[in-house]
DNA sequence: GTGAAAGCGCTAACAT
DNA sequence: ATGTTAGCGCTTTCAC
């Protein structure tokens, strides 16, 4: 490979050492402005860019963020983790650090696959997107990098994190329902334990107790192990086969929703003339479902977002904002809630 | 940060130079096995990784390939681009390398946004996935770095690429509705310009001389901008408008089928009992739709893991295997085509 | 306010 | 077959 331009040629153009070029590019404070000046526009002239690997080698900064998701998590087709890995790539640009993808089994296993990135100190920090492996997590603070958590939290220790404010949501979603004149509302869940699923089930039943709303175990389905949409299909059975009353189901997110809605059609149940049905992300925007499926938005893009702010706070060490972020969620009313017109 | 492991302690461990270390773990052939052997285990036993700035800097390689992909391309709700990136990932762990990803807006304006990595020497070569702007490729050649093209080859320059066989793919559609009896059988496309559009629509063509069915170009729908949901809607509509008897529809791909089908519910020709859908990518594997949609699958994990495969025979100065891969495709019939029954 | 110089951890000639 | 050593391009004390 030629050589191409250097921080030496930078100092040699500009009449100064490299240790000012250094300083200049840092935008250190006791270099002259006129110096400065001079040194930018030398830079400029040149179109040079500091070379990242010696950077990092000098530095001890690798300028890269680790991104951890399982693979299941991220290959779904639900685009949910993809966006805000988006989000993170979009933060990250601006910040100038690069993200570094990194997918590892749901099942992830002892101390054989530690990502490579953080063996190889290629990695300032490292943001984990939805739930993973404890053991995982374990493993990774045993290196002593920070972490910031998106839409999960492992429980026992405390690390930054940007969380979905759910329990609004699940509290806004029912009391639309509500709204919509339903009294006899389901909940279909998966992976109760999940803290965000649980939390939606919190304003769900806070919502059925602010409006005085006796809450109904009949009505409940949150034994299914994943939130996909299968088990949405399984579990819209079980609540059928109930024989219970309802005229409406809150769905813990879209991809259950849509197993939900499928159930019901074979069941001639169509939604929602005979079932309102909400769900929860808005994963399936433009997915052209049929019904469009009334939801509950999740700001996934700025969900990564956040959680590169979050990180380049902590990488340089200024400990203000706050540990914990609770991203917004919005009603988005699409076709399969609607009026209760028993 | 606390210093770590490096080259040296295992060096003393060893009781061997550093650069025999080195020569090790690059597994040169001219260390005696023996050696191998002890730096090998003094290697474990310090559990020592090699920092991936220090490797960058010395050997001039960052150990990085870059991913393009416009950012209209990886946002959209089909994960095609998705599952793509997700292969490269799979496959550049297994080679060692990381891989980063960028995405450009698909309006690419002049000589401001470069992608960093190119400008800080940090990626080795690039995959390209998607149409870019042609402006971006003329940018990148500029910078003598390897690249790699998959879905997409800009013209005028002869780059590997990783292609879908889009040619068997549309004759394969064609002829499965041609097997199911059809023969009044239109073509939706958009952005019809795009080399794989335009090959499944001579896949098309080739199915019908095949099999001796007159090309009518009243059946052809191929002016619409972009082979998105709303085209496809579009397209549909003008289909149906120009009052043309036919049975069946190739549509260029799943997310334009989704338009198409949405329409022809609306219109109050249901699919497939009165019209006939295949669509192209199997994006929507398991998106729940209504109906199920027949199409022709398209590897996409398999493509990005072939790309890196290229790419790193490509760095390696290994000039074997071809330039130009043509993944293969595989019809998936579903429930929206069936027998023609007029 | 600026420069000299010593690394950062590794690779790759060149010696031996 | 292995060791010596000079960098790679940048950052960062420490002098001046």
């Amino acid at each position: 490979m030629k050589m191409a331009i250097t921080i030496k040629d930078v100092a040699r153009k500009a009449n100064v050492s490299t240790a000012t070029v250094s300083l200049v590019i840092h935008d250190h404070r006791r270099i002259s402005s006129s110096t400065k000046h001079r040194v930018r526009s030398a830079i400029e002239e040149l179109n040079y860019h500091p070379v990242r690997s010696a950077r990092g080698l000098a530095s001890q900064k690798s300028g890269n963020i680790g991104f951890i998701v399982t693979d299941d998590h991220f290959s779904r087709s639900e685009p949910f983790y993809t966006q805000i890995f988006l989000g993170t790539e979009f933060q990250a640009r601006e910040s100038e650090y690069y993200v570094l993808l990194t997918t590892v089994p749901a099942d992830f296993d002892e101390r054989q696959n530690i990502p490579r990135f953080v063996l190889e100190k290629n990695v300032e920090g490292i943001i984990i997107a939805g739930k993973v492996p404890h053991k995982l997590v374990k493993l990774l603070e045993d290196f002593n990098i920070p972490l910031v958590f998106i839409d999960y939290i492992s429980s026992q220790v405390t690390h930054p994190v940007v969380m979905i404010d759910n329990v609004s949501g699940g509290l806004m979603a029912t009391e639309h329902l509500i709204d919509c004149g339903h009294a006899d509302i389901a909940f279909i869940a998966g992976d109760i334990q999940h803290p965000s699923i649980f939390e939606r089930y919190q304003g769900y039943k806070m919502a059925l107790e602010k409006a005085q709303i006796p809450f109904r175990p009949e009505l409940i389905v949150i034994d299914e192990p994943y939130p996909a949409r299968k088990y949405g299909y399984h579990a819209a059975m079980k609540l059928v086969s109930r024989k219970k009353r309802f005229s409406a189901i809150f769905t813990c997110n879209d991809a259950m929703a849509i197993g939900v809605i499928q159930y019901l059609k074979e069941a001639g149940m169509p939604v929602p003339s005979t079932v309102s049905i909400i769900g929860f992300d808005d994963v399936e925007a433009n997915l052209s479902l049929d019904p469009p499926l009334t939801t509950v938005r999740v700001p996934k893009v700025d969900m990564g977002m956040e959680a590169i702010k979050l990180m380049t706070e902590i990488l340089q060490k200024r400990p203000t904002g706050p540990r914990k972020i609770l991203m917004p969620v919005e009603l988005v009313i699409r076709k399969s809630t609607c009026i209760n017109s028993n």
